[in-house]
DNA sequence: CGCGAATTCAACCAGATGGTTGACAACGGC
DNA sequence: GCCGTTGTCAACCATCTGGTTGAATTCGCG
């Protein structure tokens, strides 16, 4: 059980349909039908899409008079760049530091004369 | 569907225990078995979240010996780094283009027509 | 050669997920 | 005031997921 805010946000843009609603979202609000139009499933299992959106706090749902405008809340994302630019940044420092080693045996073993490098 | 590589992703990292491994990783390649030791779940356990993670492209794992190094993969920071921000930029521009017809709508009061969202 | 350590494979189980259909609540237009 | 539109709730179902245990595999080492 995700309880976590992150692993609700990562979970919801696991589905290919929650991307594509976020990417719809993005041009502009819409209605729960608008949004279920263009896809081969039923306006309920839109409807619980857009649950998992909201519970993820991606996006947000007002009421006008029988209608449901569902807005992408934008905050979000960064928590997750937050999270991934931590481990990234760091992966790819370790990769620099790899790699400067790697060089320094590099030119170390280059056998341009004899060398004895046992062990 | 190269869409399909980004729902693994984003559904690996759903999970926190996988985050965290991701997390370790970052600091340095390591063992299944280091990798299982602080968590309370079997290593077999942890053996399946390390599939999920590869499967995913975050994680490669070398052959040497018995053991199996796991490494972190980078790049694939990358590929989720660009949806996010794609509609991330996509939902603020938005909003500050709602915010300056906000402006003008109550500054002057001449009704404008509905600006956007089509269906 | 064979034991033991590290890891994966296989079968199984509980619970979450994504879809369905059917009923019902809320509200605007006649 | 009713009716149709919009959306949610509920029950149900198949499949996926994350965990378990137990057996198999792959090696280094004495």
């Amino acid at each position: 059980m995700p309880e976590d805010s992150l692993s609700k946000v990562f979970a919801a843009l696991a589905d290919p349909t929650r991307r594509d609603i976020v990417a719809r979202l993005a041009d502009g609000d819409a209605t729960v039908g608008e949004l279920a139009e263009p896809y081969d499933v039923s306006v309920q299992a839109v409807s619980k899409h857009l649950k998992v959106l909201e519970d993820a706090g991606l996006v947000t749902r007002s009421r006008q008079a029988q209608r449901r405008p569902v807005h992408l809340e934008a905050e979000v994302f960064d928590l997750m760049e937050k999270w991934i630019e931590r481990y990234r940044r760091k992966a790819e420092e370790r990769y620099r530091r790899l790699d400067r080693v790697l060089a320094e045996l590099a030119s170390e073993d280059t056998p341009h004369r004899d060398e004895g490098n046992a062990s």
